[in-house]
DNA sequence: GAAGTGAGCCCCG
DNA sequence: CGGGGCTCACTTC
């Protein structure tokens, strides 16, 4: 049976799927009716029920502490044998660090891919903790995030600010100083 | 099967 | 910067 439970978060209220203690879902909520359809949505052929709020605040806090080890052996998405090769991924690059799609796609073993790598990154179910926010363009642009470009932002600014090695600098450089 | 659609990329002007 | 062409997984006729 798969638990779903609405979590606080610094980055806003979020909904969190999880079965046998590992993640199949998590996104952000803004609208708090149109986040229980999504859920709806990706679980159609899946038994699942809502339980308390905060049931997954550990891994909330866990994540706000960086202290999930390996994210591979808690995280469970539904999908494609491809979309989870990509996801797999993203898994990968390390915290604070950011990669392109086009990088991706040539870790995949295809340089022709990056659009079907964009795609399916935008599929990713478990936001967070499938880094999909450290993934932008190779324009150096931001590309573009399902819960909203400026959390990406919010994402990546906290993964700098928090990373010791940049800690330092970042109060004197911006993050994306073209990109407003 | 044949089109249409992306969270992309590259080239050219 | 801006449009065309290319590519590929996936969806929808």
């Amino acid at each position: 049976m798969i638990l779903c439970s609405i979590e606080e978060s610094p980055f806003g209220k979020m909904l969190i799927a999880s079965e046998t203690g590992k993640v199949c879902y998590a996104s952000f909520m803004d609208d708090r009716q149109e986040s229980l359809n999504g859920l709806r949505f990706y679980l159609i052929h899946h038994e699942w029920q809502m339980v308390q709020d905060n049931m997954h605040s550990d891994i909330v806090s866990k994540l706000m502490d960086r202290q999930i080890g390996n994210l591979e052996t808690i995280v469970n998405p539904i999908g494609t044998e491809f979309q989870r090769s990509v996801w797999r991924e993203l898994i990968k690059i390390p915290f604070a660090e950011t990669r392109t799609y086009l990088q991706i796609a040539i870790e995949l073993g295809s340089a022709s891919s990056a659009r079907a790598v964009g795609t399916a990154i935008g599929a990713n179910p478990i936001a967070w903790l499938i880094p999909c926010h450290r993934v932008i363009q190779t324009s150096g642009g931001m590309g573009g995030y399902r819960w909203g470009l400026d959390r990406k932002k919010d994402l990546l600014k906290w993964e700098k600010e928090t990373h010791p090695i940049w800690k330092k600098q970042f109060t004197q450089t911006r993050l994306f100083p073209d990109k407003g």
